[in-house]
DNA sequence: CATGAATGAGTTTTCATTCAT
DNA sequence: CATGAATGAAAACTCATTCAT
């Protein structure tokens, strides 16, 4: 069974190490497994990655880039404050559903940098574009008298992508889901619609944004 | 060389665990070297703890009681809800800052929970009690018209803790303290007063609640 | 790209396999590098060569032949023993410097046979054929009364090709080459013409050979 | 069984490591097969050593130091340049009849200096005081006019010094054992007395010193 | 009751060898 | 017939756990 791998077998791999190390973490995955899991033989990982590391650091790569587009789809959407804050939650709320090992391997990344030995590269950061962009956006809503006008920037805009985190997590990580369900009830995963309105409503409120009826 | 330990010996290996397993996670620690930094032998960590995962959850439960601490502060304070509130965003910005071993090993929790031979028992779920509170708190306030009426208790308790919980973070790990730069500037440790202040605004505008002069 | 090997490349490849047995040794090459860096692929390798042993033992007899033909070259040319001699001395310095590779190779061969999963098959014995050269010399030179009568033929053969062993492995293998400094002076690889002398002096004086004027 | 290592089986260890490492050399040897011919677990020898190349210096030490003890043993002696080579030759015999492995594992350090990935700190050069002992003696012997006076000390030193190598390595490592049956017979082996004699007569000879009847 | 060296299963990584193209 | 990616056994090394002192 010396054939070249398909493309379907490569992402398969990666896709796989995605979600040992989304679940277990860097130092918690096992190659040898996640070889096994992904159908294909070790010496494979070691031809298409030169060690764990940079394995972990290729599905970091592929996670942002999926994490990425999602905000990519409301940047290219436009339209007002309050509507692509909505459209974020609710493209959060379908991709988180969809693929929730990136999120959960995004989680993973903000342990790992903590650890001495484990992958200090990995944060390109994503945050950096994000930042910028939330950060204009409530500039220019300030600037034009939709917001209050005795906040902060920067800061609106972390608390809003601390949310948006939380959110993430919460629909992917097994302990923030949990808690969803304690603070907002068990059959939680059924009520997007709600969570979605209430968030945008909180949201709203906290940038002093009137709601269009 | 064969005394007994005293508390402070048992004391110093469940902090300097804390330590280790907050910045590696739970399969990254080692637990020869957690016994050497804490100056005592392996052999006692396996007398007072019956494996690896009991002395993480004998950490976590550690973390958890000191975390429990800080609420319980503002609970005993009372006052309104605005000033609960504030006092809560202080007491953890104290704390973070003064301990961030127990809010990073709250944040290891948070993924190790994923893990299946990670330890499972882990969260009995400190947020079940914070959960009940914030609940209720913002029930009452409802009731007394103090917030707006459109809002769903559980959410909001849900949208408030997870503000709260990204401070906790921000403030004492890494690689969250490093995205709170990317969003509020290099010097951000030393404007606590300006977080918390802006953080108020934040939640009470969400709640809709008139700040008070 | 599937072209049949040309000479050259086959070529290349053994050359390239004596350079890595010579450095590496047996247990340290590594036929996938000896094939890049030869330019053919490891497919070749197992086409031409049963298994690594196999590539190494083809190495040894590229190597013997070379070393062969170094001492060829003096019995072809004849002469007196001293001429003889000295002729094999100065073929030894000139084709130490020029291809060092194959004294290096021949020096593995030493160690290899030690080991029970290396090549035992290896040393078909250069050896025999200098010995009966050597000890047909000697033990002419001795029934003509031009070396000592007390002296052992076989014997002297051996002590006169550990010289010669010791000076192949003194130019070409970086331990016996440092060790050459050691003795000799930093500036001993400009000063072939002295060390050829010394030796003559030496073997001679050790023969009870008179030396010519 | 978790008993602390007994003296000797440390010192079979090392005993060990030495017999695999003369062997196979160090790319060959096996850490899992020298640990469990000591009879000790593999963690023994990582608590004991750093790692493969510090447990293979620690054999190339001591295998040099029991070198140096042969040596030694003549120095201490005195005595005229004849008896004093003569007694080299005769501690040669015995320590390679009795301890092969140590002239063994030497031997490999010759090859190893080659290699890249192979421990380059290895020879603190034995030689170096050996050379400058044989030096010294034959320059001492010139001046008193007993030895040519045309011969250089270095180089002589140095081809006195490779007698006696080979010599060591023809009765301790198996390619040189089987060329020195080769070159003086199959029942080489009990007669070192002749070998002694030859030899001495060979390097007098060399030296043009008068043998004492 | 504490000690800490020893244990050895388990992990990462290498590389000789195979075989579909 | 050459190719070179794939294979997987085997090697170096780690570390949770044990137990004689």
């Amino acid at each position: 069974m010396l054939k070249p791998l398909t493309k379907e077998q490569t992402d398969k791999l990666l896709e796989t190490a995605i979600l040992h190390f989304g679940e277990k973490g860097f130092a918690g995955a096992n190659i040898n497994k996640i070889a096994g899991d992904a159908g294909v033989s070790v010496g494979v990982v070691y031809k298409y990655y030169k060690d764990k590391k940079d394995l972990f650091l290729a599905c970091v790569d592929k996670s942002l880039e999926f994490l990425d587009s999602v905000f990519e789809h409301t940047r290219q959407q436009g339209g007002t404050l309050i509507e692509m804050i909505e459209d974020l939650i609710r493209q959060s709320q379908v991709a988180a559903h969809e693929h929730p090992e990136y999120f959960r391997l995004y989680h993973q990344i903000t342990v790992s940098v903590d650890s001495d030995d484990a992958p200090e590269e990995a944060p390109r950061m994503i945050e950096s574009s994000a930042a910028r962009m939330y950060r204009q956006l409530i500039s220019e809503a300030k600037e034009a008298g939709h917001v209050r006008a005795d906040l902060d920037s920067g800061m609106f805009a972390f608390f809003f992508d601390n949310l948006l985190m939380m959110l993430h997590f919460s629909y992917a990580c097994k302990y923030y889901h949990e808690r969803l369900k304690v603070f907002c009830g068990e059959d939680i995963d059924s009520h997007d619609e709600k969570v979605r309105q209430q968030m945008l409503k909180f949201i709203t409120g906290a940038l002093g944004l009137e709601q269009p009826e």
